[in-house]
DNA sequence: ACACCAAATTGATCTATGTCAATATAAAAA
DNA sequence: TTTTTATATTGACATAGATCAATTTGGTGT
């Protein structure tokens, strides 16, 4: 029995009226994720690209930081279902998965 | 002479380019001041209200949490343009003042 | 002036997290 | 199998920030 969509679980509008605990930590933590410059910096740069999509390696290099530091930001971004990750031969790509935006925009709406 | 609107001054679309480091910076702000449960119940609590405002003394109520640590939320949300607050007699009551928000859901437009 | 209440500030503590060096894991190539 | 390259994980460190007790500030009323 499916209780409802994921992509409808979290949450009605932040302005429509008062927020149970468990839509307001749901929501924050997705505002968490984004409140950080590297990991907007992440998502903008993939949208950029032609392919939407960008291989980890380069962002090591147009990011400025070390290789574990942006392998941590791709994985917080993945763990919010903010992004996918394909391997292809050597390299991973990642890919936005916009619903999660999608749910942020409406709770703002 | 003005330079731009200040409601428009922040951001261009997440997803439609990639963003300068200055506009990253803007837009994690805001971001980041959303990410706290509490302040998300804050601006919940306020819209909830039929009066579209909440006195202070009432969020230490409802929030359970100690005085102060509301009262540094406030200022917070305050500084970063999400309220406005009006001292009628020995109260303090807080608005909302939603256009950060709207700057917000136009970035993830 | 004094007492009283609401809100803000200070200072301290604790936790969360961003960062990177070092290492491990995984896949490809020789 | 060994080497090489890409990504992930571990561990350590530093900073940011959430929280509250104690105090201060500011306004009201006696």
């Amino acid at each position: 029995m499916k209780s409802q969509s994921p992509a409808t679980f979290c949450c009605p509008p932040l302005l429509a009226g008062r927020l149970t605990v468990d839509e307001t930590a749901r929501l924050a933590a997705i505002f968490r994720v984004l409140g950080e410059p590297a990991r907007l910096q992440i998502l903008s740069l993939i949208a950029a690209q032609p392919s939407q999509e960008v291989c980890a390696c380069e962002l090591v290099e147009t990011l400025g930081l070390a290789q574990p530091t942006v392998s941590h930001h791709l994985k917080v971004l993945y763990e919010a279902n903010l992004l996918t990750k394909e391997r292809r031969g050597t390299w991973i790509y990642y890919q936005l998965l916009p619903e999660k935006l999608a749910i942020l925009r409406d709770a703002l709406a």
